[in-house]
DNA sequence: CTATTGTGTGTAACCCGTTACATAGAATAA
DNA sequence: TTATTCTATGTAACGGGTTACACACAATAG
């Protein structure tokens, strides 16, 4: 490969002009300039992105931290990261954390000695500790790690409280939720929303809450223990997709017909949802987006080291399929 | 963050002998090797990659391609490659190319100025021409980019025949094929293996092969048309899983029964194949193994240059699920 | 007892850019 | 006409590591 020194003794000028042509910045004679850009084309120069890193201090690196990217929800998230951080000309480094707080703090390290840029954060363990003593802009994505971080996030528990709504509107009369894993906050937000609608009915009973932990296998498991114990239940709230669709297969296992005999409402509107038949009902986050905004911000934090704090709160939207009765 | 020399200062020894320590090679007497570990715990001080990387032209990187991480098919390979990466303590860069040449050279030339050590790519638009004059070792991922390539694949052929067979098998009389876009190597392999059982059956048509762009809304469409200019088919054989999902849906929206009328296999073994009702019948690839062996490939490559082209092939294996009939 | 080898450490060049600073001629201002 | 500013370019330090080479002393060999 080519060095920018190849470059100066072809064009005849020192390494500074050539910096200064490939840099457009300081006075260069168009003459000259036009030399440079010769010699550059002929030797198919680039410049060494590394060296320049080195100088800068930066290497036009985002990092991207996600529990695991084979959950369904996260490949658009990355993707929309990956969109943006390009056309800002950074490169994106993808992290699956599994939500292990060892593994995190190795690929802290790690990319801290790499002169990272910025990190986007989705975890449920990391905490203001975990960070505090790292100098480079942190992004919350999708929970709040630390009071002091901006963070782009979606109103849960209003939407879980729509989603609960909208199943009582168009008719149930007992409505069960399969909540996520405990530690994630957003688990606690859906709940709640939940509760909200359903704590003062008198029909409500706390076994109508059980732990599905965002996952497919589990929520058919729990889902179809629910159903056994409480065949009255003719709604339910899962708080994702993934576990909607559970949800839905083990209402099929046990001959139950969608949406007549239950209704199903899912939490995400992940291309899954639409896969299904029935298709999944569900309280849609515009995942792109959050990924795409969660990416400015960074850059915006990494341009400006003294951007406050920002809190952003995408809200959720209704899409009706048809795992949900129609509205009467 | 403290560098290598307020660690010499600090150890009261000279940078080249904080060097030995980090790298463990030549000598350094015990007690002076313990005065540097202290000083580099006290000032918790951690090498600069990048300055590393500068020196020794290497940057422990490397960088997968892949059309579009959204489709279920890649974050499981994904996972593997950025498993086996971290293993071996390399970073993991993530290129969504959406098939698109442009980006792909803009990729291979940024990874380039980054020093990356090794690229793994899935791509139908790279070929020879385009990474010729790159002298960073590439691995051809899912499809067979250059005659000189280490490549990891699977038995497409031998594997869509089979499962073209298992549908003769289980009583299917006419059997048609969902096929993928036709730049892709694969479809056109996939395609082999189907024609190769039913070609010479008297029922045969041409017409009972269609494009479904591996795309779920595409093969929704084309399966609509299909079943309804041939109301004899009963069986249909999807090129990959996401289709063979929206073969599903779409015959469940024509009334159909699967796989009472209708017997359905995909290629392919992602997760979304088990969350259906039925469950698809598939022709499964060991994804993770694949990304796996050609990330381990990949290293081999790097830190041997002179390692000769390898050539590996998966085979695909029958996972019967509840989209086909039982064998009789 | 000298020659050789092994041990332990430091100096400085090198990787490849960027940029502060120096220099100098040309253009403009006073 | 002289002072000042603008234009144009070069030299060299710098970023933070690694390592070739030099040097010195200790241990072993002959």
């Amino acid at each position: 490969m080519a060095t920018i020194k190849d470059v100066a003794k072809l064009a005849q000028v020192s390494v500074a002009t050539v910096s200064r042509v490939l840099n457009s910045n300081g006075y260069v004679n168009p003459t000259t300039k036009e030399r440079v850009n010769k010699a550059i084309s002929d030797l198919n120069y680039r410049p060494n992105d590394v060296a320049r890193s080195l100088f800068k201090g930066r290497s036009k690196m985002i990092a991207l931290f996600v529990p695991d990217i084979m959950n369904p929800y996260f490949p658009e998230l990355a993707r929309a990261v990956e969109d943006v951080t390009n056309q800002h000309d950074y490169t994106f480094v993808l992290c699956n954390t599994d939500d292990d707080i060892e593994k995190e703090i190795t690929y802290l390290n790690a990319l801290q000695q790499k002169s990272v840029d910025g990190i986007i954060i989705v975890s449920s363990t990391i905490n203001k500790e975990h960070i505090q003593h790292i100098n480079v802009p942190i992004i919350a994505l999708d929970r709040i790690l630390s009071s002091d971080l901006s963070s782009v996030t979606v109103t849960n528990r209003e939407g879980a409280k729509e989603a609960t709504e909208y199943l009582k509107e168009i008719g149930c009369e007992r409505i069960a939720h399969i909540c996520g894993p405990e530690n994630a906050s957003n688990t606690v937000q859906r709940l709640r929303g939940y509760l909200d609608v359903v704590k003062d009915e008198d029909w409500f009973l706390s076994s109508y809450v059980v732990s599905g932990g965002y996952n497919f296998d589990k929520a058919v498991e729990v889902t179809i223990n629910l159903l056994k114990d409480h065949p009255e239940v003719d709604g339910i709230f899962a708080a994702n997709d993934v576990m909607g669709v559970g949800v839905m297969k083990a209402a099929q296992s046990l001959g139950l017909r969608v949406p007549e005999d239950l209704s199903i409402i899912g939490f995400d509107g992940i291309a899954l949802g639409k896969t299904t038949s029935p298709s999944l009902t569900t309280m849609a986050q515009p995942i792109y987006d959050i990924g795409a905004r969660a990416a400015e911000i960074l850059i915006e934090h990494i341009n400006d080291k003294e951007l406050l704090r920002k809190r952003e709160e995408f809200t959720v939207k209704l899409i009706e399929r048809e795992s949900t009765k129609v509205r009467r």
